[in-house]
DNA sequence: GACCAGGCACATC
DNA sequence: GATGTGCATGGT
């Protein structure tokens, strides 16, 4: 009888390779808490290439603020932001993102942060625009919250090793990384990040390329 | 020109 | 609860 491999065994032994293979991310591509958050917003289906045009502009423009934000005109904010697609939607989604965080905190991302864990969480979910991914990227990138980040990337690799199901809903796939591994920030924020990376590059030209770091990992 | 990208809401069954 | 559709640009 062939002896099963523990599940956590494989979650760190992908970490490490991961790890090993591309070496820290560095993650998120971006230099304060306010810009986490539209870069998550804005990268909603979409390449983090055409995102990062829209943030530049929106720099460019001044408009990178959180008082600017809240003031500026819905249609002049989807014309900056236009590179990354979706550009109405997405303005409505800024706009309704930072209309909660004045109305709720007062404009201030320290006292949001501050908040119980589970009653923001709930709290960011209600906001029309903002999924399970975008509100944990930006509890995990902005807030430094330990949460694990389960986006199409994750479901597609995981599911090829049948550690879940592509199927299975986000709260299933995220406690089993939660079970799998320990609980840390640092370790959450790395292996997301690696997992985006393998995924940029890898998985969907060569699925049982050779040169995968997973290459021989064990399927369960 | 087709396909895809670091989703989400909404309609319909 | 599952499934389908609209939202849209820019790179390959």
């Amino acid at each position: 009888m062939k002896k099963r491999i523990r599940a956590d065994k494989i979650f760190r032994e992908i970490y490490v390779r991961l790890y090993k293979f591309y070496g820290p991310r560095f993650w998120w591509p971006a230099k304060t808490r306010l810009e986490v958050i539209i870069g998550a917003i804005l990268t909603q289906n979409t390449s983090w290439k055409n995102v990062e045009k829209a943030i530049k502009n929106l720099k460019k423009h001044k408009v990178l603020a959180k008082e600017k934000l809240l003031n500026i005109d819905p249609v002049e904010l989807a014309e900056l932001i236009k590179s990354s697609g979706y550009y109405n939607i997405k303005s409505g989604r800024l706009k309704n993102f930072i209309t909660f965080l004045f109305e709720k905190y007062e404009g201030s991302l320290d006292k949001m942060f501050k908040e119980d864990f589970g009653i923001l969480r709930n709290n960011l979910l209600a906001i029309k625009g903002l999924g399970e991914e975008t509100v944990d990227s930006i509890l995990l990138y902005a807030g430094q919250k330990a949460v694990f980040v389960i986006d199409a990337y994750t479901r597609r690799i995981f599911s090829r090793h049948r550690l879940i199901h592509e199927c299975d809903s986000y709260q299933d796939i995220q406690n089993k990384f939660v079970r799998n591994l320990k609980s840390d920030v640092t370790l959450f924020n790395e292996y997301h990040a690696l997992i985006v990376e393998l995924g940029k590059n890898l998985c969907r030209k060569e699925p049982n390329c050779n040169a995968c770091p997973l290459k021989d990992i064990p399927r369960r």
